[in-house]
DNA sequence: CTTGACATAGAACGAATGTTCCGCTAGAAT
DNA sequence: ATTCTAGCGGAACATTCGTTCTATGTCAAG
């Protein structure tokens, strides 16, 4: 008996096709489309593998509608790893007076207001993720300078050796810093190797905003 | 006489539509679909209006394919996206020690090797592009550190401002500064504002090897 | 061997959909 | 006034396309 989930070949050439054929068309491909593409000449058995690949949650399909075929989530962030770009609400603007304006929980991830593209590539995750602006020249010790584009990860928890926007509670000022626990107290790096760590005794007196995932400056 | 480019209000609301159509349910409307939409009780009316579209330069259409719509580039974002990605050929390392190792003129650009995703939304331009990281923590008067990749242009000419990888063929070795003409001397100017410039005499000193039109932080 | 689920093929059917043709109207140009 | 054209509506038509039905073959379980 097949397991639930698995995927013959046919099944995997047909998904493949319809992901491509869509990319190439801007519209989806019919059934007979779909059977000449993989060898198959009956449309009742394509028919019969497309409602297969429904059941296994790669697809969804209209009924009575040509071409109602749509890759699922499932699929179409696969599809969208093809197209590789990434969109990142650009939040607000960091500097070291400031704590870190993060983005509302409640707001639509989507707003369609401003953001920066980048590759997919560039980051090792894609969720959670939100970009500031740095102004002024505050953060050199972190080697991020004046309009540099940081992008950010909205994250609690932190390992050794992270970098950080912190809050420094006593000086009242964000910094950009690798972060390291030793002992009881907590050591912060400027990412600059020719400056000094510093130590804060109290864990509280930190408050760890985000992890910093990329940094980007545009020149021009 | 209604000049070319001009579109009524119906034909926008087509538009309008088939975009939103074409994002909800992954596959563009019928023509029917439209008429009923915009409220058009003839399909000859919307396919009429559908051809203007095509003669505007709005639409793509195949003939005797059910939905066979597509917007063209100029109205569909969605297919900019997919396109969205450039690759930077990632080309070498560079240290302070050594002039930049530019790409063979000769290389084919797309060479298959190793290369660097960036969304094209980045860099104002696309062309002559090639990334090199830094190796050490020579060039940290530029802000940049160990590990950071560079993305530059091939490019003989500079303008003032702009930042530049150079080969200082007194000091024989490469940096990356803003350059500015001043008179027949050349200024050298470290991106990081806490730092002095510094000039030099001869012109033919400097060897400017490609200008530094993005930079790369990633973390972890 | 028989049975039943699974996968396939071919053909026919009917619904969905694009295409074409004819007629009408309003406004601009002649 | 006449002509021309853009735009619209309705209907018939032709094709595309999804759906359904029947038949065949395979393979493992009983």
């Amino acid at each position: 008996m097949m397991a639930k989930g698995k995927l013959s070949d046919r099944q995997r050439n047909m998904l493949d096709f319809i992901q491509r054929y869509s990319r190439d068309q801007g519209y989806p491909p019919s059934i007979r489309e779909i059977g000449e593409a993989v060898g198959i000449s009956s449309t009742s058995v394509v028919n019969y593998n497309l409602n297969r690949l429904v059941e296994e949650g790669y697809l969804d399909r209209h009924q009575n509608v040509s071409r109602g075929l749509r890759l699922t989530d499932k699929m179409s962030t696969a599809v969208e790893r093809l197209s590789g770009v990434l969109r990142v609400p650009l939040v607000g603007r960091i500097f070291a007076g400031q704590p870190v304006p993060l983005p509302g929980t409640d707001d639509p991830v989507f707003g369609a207001d401003e953001g920066i593209e980048l590759a997919r590539g560039l980051l090792p995750v894609e969720d959670g993720l939100f970009a500031l602006q740095v102004k002024g020249d505050s953060m050199i010790d972190a080697m991020v300078g004046d309009g540099d584009i940081v992008v950010m990860r909205r994250q609690p928890d932190w390992r050794n050796g992270d970098m950080v926007a912190v809050w420094l509670r006593g000086k009242e000022e964000t910094t950009l810093k690798h972060i390291y626990k030793e002992g009881r107290r907590i050591r912060l790096q400027p990412a600059n190797p020719t400056m000094q760590s510093f130590y804060v005794d109290d864990p509280s007196d930190v408050e760890v905003q985000g992890k910093v995932m990329l940094v980007v400056r545009q020149l021009q």
